[in-house]
RNA sequence: CGGGACGUAGCCUAGGGGCUAAGGCGUCUGCUUUGGGAGCAGAAGAUCGGAGGUUCGAAUCCUCUCGUCCCGACCA
Protein backbone atom coordinates (compact mmCIF):
# COMPACT_ATOMS: atom_id res chain seq x y z
CA UNK A 1 0.00 0.00 0.00
CA UNK A 2 2.73 2.26 -0.50
CA UNK A 3 1.34 4.31 -3.75
CA UNK A 4 1.04 7.17 -3.91
CA UNK A 5 -2.18 9.52 -4.54
CA UNK A 6 -2.02 11.49 -8.15
CA UNK A 7 -2.41 14.77 -6.81
CA UNK A 8 -4.69 16.66 -7.59
CA UNK A 9 -3.36 19.47 -9.92
CA UNK A 10 -2.38 16.77 -12.08
CA UNK A 11 -5.64 14.73 -12.51
CA UNK A 12 -8.92 14.96 -10.05
CA UNK A 13 -10.53 12.57 -11.39
CA UNK A 14 -7.72 9.99 -11.26
CA UNK A 15 -6.86 11.74 -7.70
CA UNK A 16 -10.55 10.83 -6.84
CA UNK A 17 -10.26 6.88 -8.08
CA UNK A 18 -7.01 6.78 -6.30
CA UNK A 19 -8.61 7.52 -2.96
CA UNK A 20 -11.30 5.22 -3.00
CA UNK A 21 -8.85 2.76 -4.06
CA UNK A 22 -5.91 2.94 -1.67
CA UNK A 23 -8.16 3.84 1.75
CA UNK A 24 -10.31 0.73 0.77
CA UNK A 25 -13.53 2.66 0.69
CA UNK A 26 -14.61 0.70 -2.56
CA UNK A 27 -13.34 -1.80 -5.51
CA UNK A 28 -14.61 -2.18 -9.12
CA UNK A 29 -16.53 -5.79 -9.18
CA UNK A 30 -17.18 -7.76 -11.81
CA UNK A 31 -20.49 -6.56 -12.57
CA UNK A 32 -20.61 -3.46 -14.83
CA UNK A 33 -21.45 -0.33 -13.40
CA UNK A 34 -21.80 -1.81 -9.92
CA UNK A 35 -18.97 -1.32 -7.18
CA UNK A 36 -17.77 -2.83 -3.89
CA UNK A 37 -18.66 -1.35 -0.63
CA UNK A 38 -15.50 -2.35 1.75
CA UNK A 39 -15.99 -2.82 5.03
CA UNK A 40 -14.06 1.11 5.67
CA UNK A 41 -16.41 2.48 2.69
CA UNK A 42 -19.57 0.57 4.69
CA UNK A 43 -18.42 1.86 7.91
CA UNK A 44 -18.49 5.50 6.50
CA UNK A 45 -21.80 4.85 5.25
CA UNK A 46 -23.37 3.27 8.26
CA UNK A 47 -22.29 6.19 9.87
CA UNK A 48 -24.35 8.93 7.97
CA UNK A 49 -27.09 6.35 7.22
CA UNK A 50 -27.40 6.20 11.60
CA UNK A 51 -27.81 9.68 11.75
CA UNK A 52 -30.03 10.18 9.13
CA UNK A 53 -32.30 7.19 10.73
CA UNK A 54 -31.93 9.11 14.15
CA UNK A 55 -33.33 12.02 12.81
CA UNK A 56 -35.78 10.54 10.42
CA UNK A 57 -37.43 8.82 13.84
CA UNK A 58 -36.95 12.19 15.48
CA UNK A 59 -39.70 13.86 13.00
CA UNK A 60 -41.97 11.10 13.09
CA UNK A 61 -41.13 8.41 10.48
CA UNK A 62 -41.26 4.93 10.38
CA UNK A 63 -39.12 2.16 8.43
CA UNK A 64 -40.81 0.04 5.98
CA UNK A 65 -39.23 -2.38 3.54
CA UNK A 66 -41.32 -2.73 -0.37
CA UNK A 67 -39.90 -5.39 -2.84
CA UNK A 68 -37.08 -4.94 -5.34
CA UNK A 69 -39.02 -6.11 -7.97
CA UNK A 70 -41.95 -3.36 -9.42
CA UNK A 71 -44.60 -4.62 -11.96
CA UNK A 72 -43.61 -2.45 -15.42
CA UNK A 73 -47.42 -1.36 -15.43
CA UNK A 74 -46.88 0.14 -12.41
CA UNK A 75 -44.50 2.56 -13.42
CA UNK A 76 -46.65 3.10 -16.59
CA UNK A 77 -49.54 4.81 -15.11
CA UNK A 78 -48.04 7.86 -13.85
CA UNK A 79 -46.55 9.37 -17.34
CA UNK A 80 -43.66 11.87 -16.59
CA UNK A 81 -42.57 9.27 -13.69
CA UNK A 82 -42.12 6.45 -16.72
CA UNK A 83 -40.49 8.76 -19.60
CA UNK A 84 -38.01 9.68 -16.88
CA UNK A 85 -37.20 6.14 -15.74
CA UNK A 86 -37.54 3.68 -18.77
CA UNK A 87 -34.49 4.56 -20.36
CA UNK A 88 -32.27 3.60 -17.21
CA UNK A 89 -34.64 0.17 -15.89
CA UNK A 90 -33.34 -3.25 -16.02
CA UNK A 91 -35.94 -5.77 -16.73
CA UNK A 92 -36.63 -9.20 -14.95
CA UNK A 93 -39.13 -11.19 -17.76
CA UNK A 94 -38.15 -14.91 -16.38
CA UNK A 95 -38.45 -16.17 -13.13
CA UNK A 96 -38.50 -19.79 -11.98
CA UNK A 97 -37.48 -20.89 -15.78
CA UNK A 98 -40.08 -19.44 -17.69
CA UNK A 99 -41.19 -16.11 -19.05
CA UNK A 100 -43.31 -14.42 -17.18
CA UNK A 101 -46.58 -13.00 -18.04
CA UNK A 102 -45.85 -9.22 -16.65
CA UNK A 103 -42.17 -8.48 -16.60
CA UNK A 104 -40.99 -6.47 -13.62
CA UNK A 105 -38.45 -3.89 -13.26
CA UNK A 106 -35.69 -3.59 -10.89
CA UNK A 107 -36.73 -0.52 -8.76
CA UNK A 108 -35.12 2.65 -9.81
CA UNK A 109 -37.45 4.65 -7.19
CA UNK A 110 -40.10 2.88 -4.82
CA UNK A 111 -43.05 5.81 -5.42
CA UNK A 112 -45.20 3.27 -7.72
CA UNK A 113 -44.93 0.53 -5.70
CA UNK A 114 -45.19 2.24 -2.25
CA UNK A 115 -48.51 3.82 -3.89
CA UNK A 116 -49.85 1.12 -4.60
CA UNK A 117 -50.37 -0.30 -1.14
CA UNK A 118 -51.07 2.97 0.28
CA UNK A 119 -54.30 2.77 -1.46
CA UNK A 120 -54.89 0.56 0.60
CA UNK A 121 -54.19 2.02 3.60
CA UNK A 122 -55.58 5.14 3.60
CA UNK A 123 -59.25 5.66 3.80
CA UNK A 124 -59.47 8.59 5.94
CA UNK A 125 -57.88 11.67 6.88
CA UNK A 126 -57.61 9.60 10.22
CA UNK A 127 -54.87 7.68 8.51
CA UNK A 128 -52.62 10.88 7.84
CA UNK A 129 -50.13 11.83 7.73
CA UNK A 130 -48.47 8.20 6.72
CA UNK A 131 -44.58 9.02 7.34
CA UNK A 132 -42.82 6.08 5.77
CA UNK A 133 -38.84 5.73 5.10
CA UNK A 134 -37.24 2.71 3.37
CA UNK A 135 -33.80 2.12 3.55
CA UNK A 136 -32.92 0.15 0.09
CA UNK A 137 -30.98 -0.28 -2.75
CA UNK A 138 -31.94 0.69 -6.58
CA UNK A 139 -30.63 0.27 -10.06
CA UNK A 140 -30.31 2.66 -12.68
CA UNK A 141 -28.81 1.44 -15.71
CA UNK A 142 -25.99 4.22 -15.83
CA UNK A 143 -24.10 4.73 -18.92
CA UNK A 144 -21.45 6.40 -17.17
CA UNK A 145 -20.20 5.26 -13.88
CA UNK A 146 -17.84 7.11 -10.98
CA UNK A 147 -17.51 5.22 -7.76
CA UNK A 148 -20.14 6.21 -5.09
CA UNK A 149 -21.03 8.91 -7.20
CA UNK A 150 -23.09 7.50 -10.24
CA UNK A 151 -23.41 3.49 -9.70
CA UNK A 152 -26.09 1.35 -11.46
CA UNK A 153 -26.83 -0.08 -8.09
CA UNK A 154 -26.79 2.05 -5.17
CA UNK A 155 -27.88 2.72 -1.19
CA UNK A 156 -30.03 5.15 -0.67
CA UNK A 157 -33.36 6.00 1.73
CA UNK A 158 -36.25 7.17 0.48
CA UNK A 159 -39.31 9.11 2.05
CA UNK A 160 -42.84 8.99 1.09
CA UNK A 161 -45.11 10.66 2.91
CA UNK A 162 -49.06 11.29 2.33
CA UNK A 163 -50.51 14.54 3.82
CA UNK A 164 -54.52 15.34 4.27
CA UNK A 165 -53.64 19.23 2.85
CA UNK A 166 -51.20 20.33 0.13
CA UNK A 167 -50.02 23.14 2.74
CA UNK A 168 -49.03 19.65 4.79
CA UNK A 169 -47.42 18.34 1.91
CA UNK A 170 -45.17 21.05 1.46
CA UNK A 171 -44.26 21.85 5.17
CA UNK A 172 -43.09 18.22 5.17
CA UNK A 173 -40.92 18.56 1.27
CA UNK A 174 -39.38 21.87 2.87
CA UNK A 175 -38.46 19.74 6.69
CA UNK A 176 -36.87 17.31 5.29
CA UNK A 177 -34.71 19.42 3.30
CA UNK A 178 -33.90 21.21 6.35
CA UNK A 179 -33.42 18.19 7.83
CA UNK A 180 -30.39 17.04 5.07
CA UNK A 181 -29.31 20.34 5.41
CA UNK A 182 -28.75 20.10 8.82
CA UNK A 183 -27.02 16.42 8.95
CA UNK A 184 -25.14 17.25 5.93
CA UNK A 185 -23.54 20.28 7.28
CA UNK A 186 -23.25 19.52 10.94
CA UNK A 187 -22.66 15.53 10.73
CA UNK A 188 -20.43 15.46 6.85
CA UNK A 189 -18.61 19.50 7.74
CA UNK A 190 -20.10 19.77 3.73
CA UNK A 191 -21.88 22.93 3.24
CA UNK A 192 -24.70 23.32 0.81
CA UNK A 193 -26.91 25.58 -0.61
CA UNK A 194 -30.90 24.69 -0.16
CA UNK A 195 -32.86 25.27 -3.16
CA UNK A 196 -35.58 24.70 -5.90
CA UNK A 197 -34.95 22.67 -9.08
CA UNK A 198 -36.04 24.33 -12.44
CA UNK A 199 -38.38 22.67 -14.56
CA UNK A 200 -36.05 20.89 -16.88
CA UNK A 201 -34.05 19.54 -13.86
CA UNK A 202 -36.86 18.34 -10.97
CA UNK A 203 -37.59 14.77 -10.33
CA UNK A 204 -39.61 12.89 -13.26
CA UNK A 205 -43.13 13.19 -11.65
CA UNK A 206 -42.84 16.10 -9.38
CA UNK A 207 -44.65 19.19 -9.26
CA UNK A 208 -41.47 20.55 -7.56
CA UNK A 209 -37.94 19.34 -6.33
CA UNK A 210 -35.75 20.83 -3.87
CA UNK A 211 -32.21 19.88 -3.63
CA UNK A 212 -29.00 20.82 -1.60
CA UNK A 213 -25.67 21.71 -3.80
CA UNK A 214 -22.78 21.02 -2.75
CA UNK A 215 -19.06 21.98 -4.41
CA UNK A 216 -16.50 19.95 -5.31
CA UNK A 217 -12.77 20.64 -4.50
CA UNK A 218 -12.57 20.75 -8.73
CA UNK A 219 -15.62 23.40 -7.85
CA UNK A 220 -18.34 21.07 -10.01
CA UNK A 221 -21.59 20.94 -7.91
CA UNK A 222 -22.70 17.74 -6.82
CA UNK A 223 -26.18 17.51 -6.09
CA UNK A 224 -26.27 15.80 -2.97
CA UNK A 225 -29.85 14.97 -1.84
CA UNK A 226 -33.52 16.05 -2.82
CA UNK A 227 -36.78 16.58 -1.68
CA UNK A 228 -40.15 16.62 -3.69
CA UNK A 229 -43.47 17.94 -3.65
CA UNK A 230 -45.28 15.39 -5.76
CA UNK A 231 -48.62 17.28 -5.45
CA UNK A 232 -51.48 14.56 -6.49
CA UNK A 233 -49.37 13.07 -9.18
CA UNK A 234 -48.85 9.38 -7.47
CA UNK A 235 -52.68 9.71 -5.46
CA UNK A 236 -54.30 9.94 -8.99
CA UNK A 237 -52.21 7.80 -11.08
CA UNK A 238 -52.68 5.01 -7.91
CA UNK A 239 -56.32 6.30 -6.98
CA UNK A 240 -55.67 7.01 -3.39
CA UNK A 241 -58.52 9.23 -2.06
CA UNK A 242 -59.76 10.14 1.02
CA UNK A 243 -62.22 11.43 2.94
CA UNK A 244 -61.45 14.52 4.91
CA UNK A 245 -62.79 16.42 7.50
CA UNK A 246 -65.73 17.76 5.85
CA UNK A 247 -66.59 14.09 4.93
CA UNK A 248 -65.51 14.63 1.18
CA UNK A 249 -63.42 12.26 -1.17
CA UNK A 250 -59.94 14.19 -2.16
CA UNK A 251 -56.35 12.41 -3.65
CA UNK A 252 -53.73 12.68 -1.03
CA UNK A 253 -50.84 15.02 -0.90
CA UNK A 254 -47.61 13.26 -0.99
CA UNK A 255 -44.19 14.12 -1.00
CA UNK A 256 -40.72 11.91 -1.49
CA UNK A 257 -37.00 12.55 -0.47
CA UNK A 258 -33.74 10.63 -0.87
CA UNK A 259 -29.77 11.09 0.05
CA UNK A 260 -27.68 8.20 -0.98
CA UNK A 261 -24.19 6.56 -0.88
CA UNK A 262 -22.93 9.14 -2.91
CA UNK A 263 -22.40 11.73 -0.28
CA UNK A 264 -19.46 9.08 0.87
CA UNK A 265 -18.18 10.33 -2.44
CA UNK A 266 -19.48 14.04 -1.48
CA UNK A 267 -17.22 13.41 1.50
CA UNK A 268 -14.40 12.15 -0.02
CA UNK A 269 -14.06 14.65 -3.18
CA UNK A 270 -14.68 17.74 -0.22
CA UNK A 271 -12.43 17.08 2.33
CA UNK A 272 -9.28 14.80 1.47
CA UNK A 273 -5.95 16.35 0.05
CA UNK A 274 -2.88 14.73 -2.11
CA UNK A 275 -1.68 12.58 1.01
CA UNK A 276 -5.34 10.85 0.87
CA UNK A 277 -8.64 11.15 2.64
CA UNK A 278 -9.61 13.24 4.95
CA UNK A 279 -12.58 12.42 7.26
CA UNK A 280 -14.66 14.68 9.78
CA UNK A 281 -14.19 13.49 13.42
CA UNK A 282 -18.30 12.20 13.10
CA UNK A 283 -17.33 9.90 9.83
CA UNK A 284 -14.47 8.51 10.87
CA UNK A 285 -14.52 4.72 11.98
CA UNK A 286 -11.84 5.30 14.23
CA UNK A 287 -11.28 8.13 16.86
CA UNK A 288 -7.30 8.41 16.65
CA UNK A 289 -5.13 5.42 15.86
CA UNK A 290 -1.54 5.59 18.77
CA UNK A 291 1.74 5.00 16.95
CA UNK A 292 4.47 4.00 19.37
CA UNK A 293 7.64 4.99 18.67
CA UNK A 294 10.30 3.11 20.41
CA UNK A 295 13.88 1.31 20.13
CA UNK A 296 14.58 -2.04 21.63
CA UNK A 297 15.73 -1.07 24.87
CA UNK A 298 12.47 1.46 25.35
CA UNK A 299 9.88 -1.40 23.35
CA UNK A 300 8.03 -2.75 26.22
CA UNK A 301 7.60 0.12 28.42
CA UNK A 302 6.28 2.35 25.26
CA UNK A 303 4.37 -0.17 24.13
CA UNK A 304 2.86 -0.63 28.19
CA UNK A 305 2.28 3.48 28.32
CA UNK A 306 0.18 3.43 24.70
CA UNK A 307 -1.54 0.09 26.31
CA UNK A 308 -2.68 2.30 28.87
CA UNK A 309 -3.70 5.19 27.14
CA UNK A 310 -5.42 3.40 24.70
CA UNK A 311 -7.76 1.52 27.31
CA UNK A 312 -8.06 4.82 28.87
CA UNK A 313 -9.63 6.44 25.93
CA UNK A 314 -11.86 3.37 25.12
CA UNK A 315 -12.96 3.79 28.33
CA UNK A 316 -13.82 7.59 27.81
CA UNK A 317 -15.96 6.22 24.70
CA UNK A 318 -13.29 6.73 21.64
CA UNK A 319 -12.31 4.23 19.08
CA UNK A 320 -8.71 4.25 19.11
CA UNK A 321 -6.83 2.23 17.32
CA UNK A 322 -3.08 1.14 18.46
CA UNK A 323 -0.97 0.57 15.54
CA UNK A 324 1.93 -1.45 17.53
CA UNK A 325 3.07 -3.86 14.25
CA UNK A 326 6.47 -4.37 14.29
CA UNK A 327 6.59 -4.79 10.71
CA UNK A 328 6.37 -1.12 9.40
CA UNK A 329 8.51 1.95 10.52
CA UNK A 330 6.77 5.30 12.03
CA UNK A 331 6.83 7.15 9.07
CA UNK A 332 4.89 4.32 7.15
CA UNK A 333 2.45 4.29 9.24
CA UNK A 334 2.22 7.87 9.74
CA UNK A 335 1.36 7.91 5.63
CA UNK A 336 -0.65 4.79 5.77
CA UNK A 337 -2.90 6.24 8.57
CA UNK A 338 -3.40 9.78 6.74
CA UNK A 339 -4.27 7.74 3.62
CA UNK A 340 -6.85 6.06 5.29
CA UNK A 341 -8.52 9.57 6.63
CA UNK A 342 -7.96 9.36 11.12
CA UNK A 343 -8.73 12.32 12.35
CA UNK A 344 -5.97 12.27 15.03
CA UNK A 345 -2.44 10.16 15.57
CA UNK A 346 -1.28 9.97 18.67
CA UNK A 347 2.42 9.76 18.95
CA UNK A 348 4.41 8.06 21.54
CA UNK A 349 7.80 7.85 22.50
CA UNK A 350 10.13 7.61 24.99
CA UNK A 351 10.88 11.20 25.05
CA UNK A 352 6.94 11.64 25.41
CA UNK A 353 6.73 9.13 28.12
CA UNK A 354 9.39 10.77 30.22
CA UNK A 355 7.59 14.11 30.22
CA UNK A 356 4.28 12.26 30.56
CA UNK A 357 2.80 13.56 27.10
CA UNK A 358 1.62 12.38 23.94
CA UNK A 359 1.65 14.01 20.54
CA UNK A 360 -1.46 14.36 18.94
CA UNK A 361 -1.40 15.13 15.05
CA UNK A 362 -4.46 16.72 13.50
CA UNK A 363 -4.91 14.96 10.14
CA UNK A 364 -6.42 18.02 8.35
CA UNK A 365 -3.92 20.77 9.69
CA UNK A 366 -0.61 18.53 10.00
CA UNK A 367 -0.46 20.87 13.51
CA UNK A 368 1.34 18.76 16.30
CA UNK A 369 0.20 19.14 19.76
CA UNK A 370 2.15 17.77 22.82
CA UNK A 371 -0.53 17.09 25.18
CA UNK A 372 -0.03 16.12 28.97
CA UNK A 373 -1.36 12.09 29.16
CA UNK A 374 -4.05 12.76 31.59
CA UNK A 375 -5.67 15.30 28.81
CA UNK A 376 -5.47 13.14 26.15
CA UNK A 377 -9.03 12.38 26.33
CA UNK A 378 -10.32 15.61 26.72
CA UNK A 379 -8.33 17.02 24.47
CA UNK A 380 -9.09 14.50 21.59
CA UNK A 381 -12.82 15.20 22.10
CA UNK A 382 -11.67 19.13 21.67
CA UNK A 383 -9.30 18.16 18.78
CA UNK A 384 -12.69 16.56 16.72
CA UNK A 385 -14.54 19.28 17.29
CA UNK A 386 -12.11 21.40 16.09
CA UNK A 387 -11.49 19.44 13.37
CA UNK A 388 -15.21 19.10 12.37
CA UNK A 389 -15.46 22.91 12.52
CA UNK A 390 -12.63 23.21 10.56
CA UNK A 391 -13.07 21.36 7.79
CA UNK A 392 -16.44 22.89 7.00
CA UNK A 393 -15.31 26.33 7.27
CA UNK A 394 -12.92 25.61 4.92
CA UNK A 395 -15.21 23.92 2.88
CA UNK A 396 -17.51 26.78 2.63
CA UNK A 397 -14.67 29.37 2.28
CA UNK A 398 -13.69 27.73 -0.39
CA UNK A 399 -17.34 27.76 -1.86
CA UNK A 400 -17.73 31.25 -1.44
CA UNK A 401 -14.76 32.09 -3.17
CA UNK A 402 -15.35 30.29 -6.04
CA UNK A 403 -18.87 31.80 -5.90
CA UNK A 404 -19.65 35.10 -8.35
CA UNK A 405 -22.45 37.03 -9.22
CA UNK A 406 -22.64 37.13 -13.01
CA UNK A 407 -24.79 39.65 -14.82
CA UNK A 408 -24.44 38.86 -18.68
CA UNK A 409 -24.02 36.24 -21.17
CA UNK A 410 -20.33 37.44 -21.97
CA UNK A 411 -19.48 37.08 -18.34
CA UNK A 412 -21.20 33.62 -17.87
CA UNK A 413 -19.19 32.40 -21.14
CA UNK A 414 -15.88 34.11 -19.56
CA UNK A 415 -16.65 32.73 -15.86
CA UNK A 416 -16.91 28.92 -17.29
CA UNK A 417 -14.41 29.87 -19.39
CA UNK A 418 -15.77 29.24 -23.68
CA UNK A 419 -12.00 27.45 -25.01
CA UNK A 420 -12.86 24.93 -22.09
CA UNK A 421 -16.71 24.24 -22.83
CA UNK A 422 -17.00 21.16 -24.10
CA UNK A 423 -14.01 19.59 -21.61
CA UNK A 424 -13.76 18.55 -17.81
CA UNK A 425 -11.44 21.25 -17.73
CA UNK A 426 -12.09 22.69 -14.09
CA UNK A 427 -13.05 26.97 -14.14
CA UNK A 428 -15.53 29.06 -12.77
CA UNK A 429 -17.49 27.74 -10.16
CA UNK A 430 -21.04 28.48 -9.26
CA UNK A 431 -22.13 31.50 -10.61
CA UNK A 432 -24.91 33.12 -9.46
CA UNK A 433 -26.88 34.91 -11.68
CA UNK A 434 -30.42 36.46 -12.32
CA UNK A 435 -32.84 34.33 -14.36
CA UNK A 436 -36.07 34.83 -16.54
CA UNK A 437 -37.40 31.20 -16.27
CA UNK A 438 -37.25 29.89 -19.64
CA UNK A 439 -35.68 26.62 -20.48
CA UNK A 440 -34.79 27.81 -23.51
CA UNK A 441 -32.37 29.90 -21.89
CA UNK A 442 -30.90 26.94 -19.65
CA UNK A 443 -30.42 24.92 -22.87
CA UNK A 444 -28.50 28.04 -24.31
CA UNK A 445 -25.86 28.12 -21.54
CA UNK A 446 -25.73 24.30 -21.04
CA UNK A 447 -24.68 24.15 -25.10
CA UNK A 448 -21.98 27.03 -24.35
CA UNK A 449 -20.75 26.57 -21.11
CA UNK A 450 -21.99 22.67 -20.01
CA UNK A 451 -23.47 24.29 -17.17
CA UNK A 452 -26.75 24.07 -15.86
CA UNK A 453 -29.26 25.65 -13.33
CA UNK A 454 -28.09 23.54 -10.18
CA UNK A 455 -30.57 25.17 -8.25
CA UNK A 456 -32.84 28.38 -7.19
CA UNK A 457 -31.29 29.04 -3.54
CA UNK A 458 -34.51 29.32 -1.14
CA UNK A 459 -33.18 32.49 1.09
CA UNK A 460 -32.12 34.41 -2.27
CA UNK A 461 -35.16 35.11 -4.28
CA UNK A 462 -36.62 38.61 -2.21
CA UNK A 463 -36.05 41.95 -4.27
CA UNK A 464 -35.34 39.93 -7.74
CA UNK A 465 -35.26 43.54 -10.11
CA UNK A 466 -32.89 43.26 -13.23
CA UNK A 467 -32.87 41.34 -16.46
CA UNK A 468 -31.39 37.53 -17.28
CA UNK A 469 -27.92 37.31 -17.32
CA UNK A 470 -28.41 35.00 -20.35
CA UNK A 471 -31.06 36.53 -22.48
CA UNK A 472 -31.65 40.15 -21.18
CA UNK A 473 -35.57 39.66 -20.40
CA UNK A 474 -36.68 40.90 -17.28
CA UNK A 475 -35.71 38.51 -14.31
CA UNK A 476 -37.83 36.08 -12.21
CA UNK A 477 -35.41 34.44 -10.15
CA UNK A 478 -31.92 33.81 -8.71
CA UNK A 479 -30.04 31.28 -9.89
CA UNK A 480 -26.49 29.06 -9.22
CA UNK A 481 -25.39 27.80 -12.68
CA UNK A 482 -22.54 25.47 -12.40
CA UNK A 483 -21.00 22.22 -14.29
CA UNK A 484 -21.99 19.20 -12.29
CA UNK A 485 -21.02 15.34 -11.38
C1' C B 1 -24.48 4.22 -26.92
C1' G B 2 -20.43 7.17 -30.23
C1' G B 3 -14.93 8.94 -30.23
C1' G B 4 -10.04 8.25 -27.90
C1' A B 5 -6.42 5.79 -24.67
C1' C B 6 -5.13 1.49 -22.08
C1' G B 7 -5.35 -3.98 -20.27
C1' U B 8 1.71 -8.25 -19.12
C1' A B 9 2.32 -11.31 -10.96
C1' G B 10 -1.44 -7.63 -5.68
C1' C B 11 0.46 -2.54 -8.04
C1' C B 12 3.61 0.09 -11.81
C1' U B 13 6.40 -0.71 -16.15
C1' A B 14 9.81 -3.25 -20.22
C1' G B 15 9.46 -6.53 -24.22
C1' G B 16 5.65 -5.08 -30.80
C1' G B 17 6.82 -12.93 -34.49
C1' G B 18 11.72 -17.12 -32.07
C1' C B 19 15.23 -20.40 -26.18
C1' U B 20 12.88 -20.79 -19.41
C1' A B 21 8.41 -13.41 -20.36
C1' A B 22 12.40 -8.96 -17.60
C1' G B 23 12.67 -5.19 -13.77
C1' G B 24 10.86 -2.00 -9.68
C1' C B 25 7.31 -1.68 -5.66
C1' G B 26 4.49 -4.75 -2.57
C1' U B 27 3.92 -9.90 -0.23
C1' C B 28 6.19 -14.14 2.65
C1' U B 29 10.73 -16.13 5.93
C1' G B 30 14.86 -14.79 8.94
C1' C B 31 18.02 -11.20 11.07
C1' U B 32 18.60 -6.11 12.01
C1' U B 33 15.88 -1.59 12.70
C1' U B 34 12.00 2.16 14.38
C1' G B 35 10.47 10.56 15.89
C1' G B 36 8.00 10.90 8.11
C1' G B 37 6.77 5.49 3.54
C1' A B 38 14.36 1.62 6.71
C1' G B 39 18.59 -2.28 5.57
C1' C B 40 20.63 -7.21 4.36
C1' A B 41 19.80 -12.29 2.83
C1' G B 42 16.45 -15.72 0.87
C1' A B 43 11.53 -17.27 -1.22
C1' A B 44 6.81 -17.36 -3.43
C1' G B 45 3.90 -15.13 -7.07
C1' A B 46 2.00 -14.73 -14.70
C1' U B 47 -2.22 -20.01 -18.58
C1' C B 48 0.66 -11.71 -20.91
C1' G B 49 -7.98 -9.51 -19.82
C1' G B 50 -11.01 -13.50 -22.65
C1' A B 51 -12.32 -16.25 -27.27
C1' G B 52 -11.26 -17.33 -32.16
C1' G B 53 -7.88 -16.91 -36.31
C1' U B 54 -2.99 -16.37 -39.24
C1' U B 55 1.86 -19.02 -38.51
C1' C B 56 6.53 -24.32 -37.96
C1' G B 57 6.17 -20.86 -33.77
C1' A B 58 1.85 -15.42 -30.94
C1' A B 59 2.40 -11.40 -25.01
C1' U B 60 3.75 -9.53 -30.00
C1' C B 61 -0.07 -9.79 -36.27
C1' C B 62 -5.72 -10.07 -37.48
C1' U B 63 -11.04 -10.45 -35.92
C1' C B 64 -14.47 -10.46 -32.16
C1' U B 65 -15.38 -9.73 -27.10
C1' C B 66 -14.95 -8.08 -21.85
C1' G B 67 -13.15 -4.35 -18.61
C1' U B 68 -11.07 0.45 -16.87
C1' C B 69 -10.11 5.65 -17.61
C1' C B 70 -10.92 10.28 -20.49
C1' C B 71 -14.28 13.04 -23.91
C1' G B 72 -19.29 13.28 -25.86
C1' A B 73 -24.62 11.97 -25.65
C1' C B 74 -27.93 10.44 -21.70
C1' C B 75 -28.96 11.04 -16.43
C1' A B 76 -30.25 10.80 -10.19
Amino acid sequence: MAEKITPREVDYSQWYIDIVLNAKLADYSPVKGSMVIRPRGYAIWENIRDEFDRRFKETGHENAYFPLLIPMSFLEKEAEHVEGFAPELAVVTHGGGEKLEEPYCIRPTSETIIWSMYRNWIQSWRDLPLLINQWANVMRWEKRTRLFLRTSEFLWQEGHTAHETEQDAREETLRMLEVYRDVVERHLAVPVIPGIKSESEKFAGAVETYTIEAMMQDRKALQAGTSHFLGQNFAKAFDVKFQNRQGELEYVWATSWGVSTRLVGAVIMTHSDDKGLVLPPTLSPESAVIIPIYRNDSKAAVLEFSNRLQQDLKSQGFRVILDSDDSNSPGWKFAEWEMRGTPVRIEIGPRDMQSGQVIMVRRDSGEKIAVPVQEAGARLKMLHEEIQHALYARAKTFRDEHTVPVSSFDDLIAFFGAESAGTAEAKGGFAESLWCGSAACEATLKEKTKATLRCMPLDRQHGIAGHCAICGAPARHRAIFARNY
